[in-house]
DNA sequence: AATTTTTAATGATCTATATCATCACTCCAA
DNA sequence: TTGGAGTGATGATATAGATCATTAAAAATT
């Protein structure tokens, strides 16, 4: 990890939906205090448990998060990517975080003190109703996990999975991915030997497929159908 | 459920921490757009998937909280209890409710529309700060139950449940509910049947004592350890 | 008081999925 | 070139927990 030399916040303004509310004035105050950082594919960026001073905003690469359980069971709780920041509710709590981010590929992000992000919120109203919003589809997200994890079975789980993948992390069908099977177990709430043991049945019936790193949806009527039943 | 005489909004604001910071025009601004609500209990006070228009904040009573899936499997991800308002995630992205709210008792609801609410948000900046810190604070119970759920197993989860009543929503040792078993084993995501018998070895073991619908703690932290064991 | 409905309790059985063990393959460092 | 170290793949086995079936008890309704 090493401060690297990076563009303005304005371009953030227009790539993010979260900035847009802010004027040139504020995202000053953001410019002069924010330290950009980059990160190794591995690398943890902050971990479950240790106090949050910043907000982490992801400027290139893909991170991660996950819950880390007793002995070392992890569940994947979702992916930020450019641009976007990772919200910590730790943040407006108890300052601490109470998930891990680790970086999935080379890896540069902001970092703007925890202050200066809740002090926009205060002054700028419009900015405010955004961060409100972009933690309530947070909230939505994991209602929608929970209910996945809970509810469904292997199958069910690991298509809900590869549709989230492909639909709100990527974005694109055949995608291709760094993620480990581990990581889709983790994403899946199962263990590694039961991803691939799915993942070949989806192969073999021909609703994916999977080489390498990459990952196509062959058959995404299927694969929702899979879903749908559990 | 019928419209009822209430006593006034000054009341929620001394009860509530999350309008001690409305003064008294705001105040009257939710007083004159209120309705005062009674549910008997079973009745539904808004239903996953229905478009929603209102805050509601309950008054009196206790309120359940769940996720419908598929088939008819439910998952209890909380309670509202007076006097609090019941975070709708959905209020600020597609206004849908994400969960259905069952009072599980005679229960008494202010529901005030979602502009008005939405409105102080923005113009009261320490009104959207206690907002956004009870969000996060949903947030982070949202991550302990996902934690629980996906990497523990009956008995520890049924741990967590039982704790989380006693220290969260009962706030007292011999808690008396009219929570089913049905009930536990939703909030443990586990069939009625093994919540029947886990509850019965930690009778059996002097880790709890239940009888109709009284529960008590008798050895905390035995059950402590059973849920940091998993 | 009688009857129906809901909830609790418990045993028997089944199955989805974890666990364990092994092997092959790739990639990187010594 | 040779060993790890990490990942993927598969089979064999074990088991936690679901499902099914039944009875008992309590609560609600007639």
């Amino acid at each position: 990890m090493s401060k690297i030399h990076d563009i303005k916040c304005l371009h953030c303004k227009q790539s993010s939906e979260i900035f847009a509310s802010l004027d040139s004035d504020e995202l000053e105050r953001i410019e002069v205090c924010r330290v950009n950082m980059h990160y190794n594919a591995g690398e943890i960026i902050f971990k479950q448990g240790s106090p949050c001073y910043d907000f982490v905003c992801i400027t290139t690469g893909l991170v991660k998060l996950f819950i880390e359980g007793d002995d070392d069971r992890r569940l994947i709780i979702g992916f930020a990517k450019p641009v976007d920041y990772i919200f910590v509710p730790g943040a407006y709590v108890d300052k601490r975080h109470h998930f891990t981010a680790v970086a999935l590929e080379e890896t540069t992000a902001c970092l703007v003190e925890a202050d200066i992000i809740q002090n926009l919120v205060k002054t700028n109203s419009q900015f405010a109703n955004s961060f409100i919003r972009k933690i309530s589809a947070n909230s939505i997200g994991l209602y929608e996990q929970m209910s996945s994890l809970t509810h469904k079975q292997i199958p069910g789980r690991m298509s809900d999975t590869l549709i989230y993948l492909s639909t709100k992390v990527y974005n694109s069908n055949p995608f291709s991915s760094n993620l480990t099977r581990q990581d889709l177990a983790e994403l899946s709430g199962m263990t590694k030997e039961s991803a691939i043991r799915v993942l070949k049945t989806f192969k073999d019936d021909g609703i994916i497929s999977a080489n390498a790193n990459q990952i196509e949806i062959l058959n995404m009527p299927m694969l929702e159908a899979i879903s749908r039943n559990g």
